[in-house]
DNA sequence: TTTTGGTGCTCTGCATGCAATTCATGCCAA
DNA sequence: TTGGCATGAATTGCATGCAGAGCACCAAAA
């Protein structure tokens, strides 16, 4: 009945799956993939996991095929290995990669940031000035969760705000990686600080409509939470 | 037998699809997905045909369970369009999109060219130096579709030579969409000696290792192609 | 004790069958 | 003639069954 299979024995924490209570959505297969990147970014389902067909799809409540559709799917999206006639397992991140992740990311964001400061809408940007605001009162607060939450959304505000539709679904795919190992990462609360007087100069930037000066700080500031984060890493996440 | 559904009938050109001779691979879904992606890309499958499933799998030689999860990787890359109990349709590149398209490659490959000017290795820039050379040669032979490949070569290793997986990753999944526009693009010889000048200024400076330069003069040249080709649209591509 | 060959089981991969939804055709009424 | 509607076929979406590959465990020999 437990999804989650390490490779080798070891402490097996409770997975915890609702057994398909969610409303009126889209097909069983986009349900599921849905439901199974929130795992994997949550970390419910730990990167070296294997993925049992049957047993996913019995805690799922679906059957195979939409199961097997769903796992294509997230492997596209690179949360999840597939080896031939070898269960899937939920991909790892080394600390390598996690580098290359965060300079993709920076990559992507400061050509983003370089569109946006020129096309941003005023709404937007009073938006983005609304976010940034709250998220300084969590900061002050010492609320992490929120903090992150803020965080996230102003990045992809910016994003979206370049108006161009692939950097945005590239953007979202590295994006998720991420999150994973944001989740593996101790407490950066070190960083706080540093982070959010960066953002408040990114935000500057583009009111200022300095493409260069956008691009040139957000990815600064990516690349500066990604070193941060690789710090922070936690060196033995399942492996002993 | 036809696998070819254009959306209102019109004079249907015959689509030949071998039935299922290549030779020992992987699982049939990723054959039947390699084999759609050269298919959509090559434009013998054209923009918003219908791609129903049991022709489909029937034309492939396989059933339709390998097949729809082919439908589905490729949905993710974006070259087929699926919408909830209708037939998959191949993807639709507007002019918009184009423009998007090719905004998002020069992002991509101006951060790509910065990081190969610092890592590229010199048996990369030698290789380099050959396809630059080679290219030249059929430039002044005039073989497009030669010109073209190593055209595509060039731009791949330069990105490869990023050492960064995940941008060489959205990179592929833009390019081919990319290659799907420059087929419907009408002969944009005109640019020819153009792109070959760029192309060799763009090794120079790599060979400078200038990551500066390296990077805007790749991005140029993309942009440059992309409003090439965005001249050059077929703009009745299917729809009369 | 270590290594090698065998054996059984589990799991993936694929094919097929059935139900639900959608689209097209034709009919009826205004 | 035109608009709306009902009916039918076609197609997707999902579940299940079966064959093949891989892995683990076990036994036997060096």
């Amino acid at each position: 009945m437990d999804p989650v299979r390490r490779p080798r024995g070891r402490p097996r924490k409770p997975v915890l799956l609702e057994p398909a209570g969610l409303g009126p959505r889209r097909g069983l297969h986009d349900q599921a993939a849905e439901r199974l990147r929130a795992l994997i970014v949550a970390g419910t389902l730990p990167a070296g996991a294997a993925l049992v067909e049957t047993e996913l799809s019995a805690a799922l409540g679906i059957s195979r095929t939409p199961l097997r559709e769903a796992l294509k799917l997230l492997a596209v999206e690179g949360l999840v290995e597939l080896r031939p006639n070898r269960s899937p397992r939920v991909a790892e991140l080394c600390a390598d990669a996690v580098t290359e992740l965060f300079e993709a990311i920076a990559a992507i964001e400061r050509a983003a940031a370089e569109l946006a400061a020129r096309r941003i809408a005023p709404a937007e940007l009073e938006r983005l000035r609304r976010l940034q605001t709250e998220m300084e009162a969590h900061h002050a607060a010492g609320a992490l969760a929120s903090y992150f939450a803020l965080n996230q959304q102003i990045h992809a505000l910016i994003v979206a705000s370049a108006r161009n539709a692939y950097l945005r679904e590239a953007h979202e795919a590295l994006h998720a990686r991420a999150e994973i190992a944001r989740r593996r990462a101790l407490d950066s609360r070190a960083r706080w600080d540093e982070s959010v007087a960066e953002h408040r100069a990114i935000l500057a930037a583009l009111e200022a409509r300095d493409p260069e000066r956008a691009g040139r700080l957000l990815a600064d500031h990516v690349g500066h939470t990604g070193t941060a984060l690789l710090a922070g890493l936690d060196s033995t996440p399942d492996a002993a």
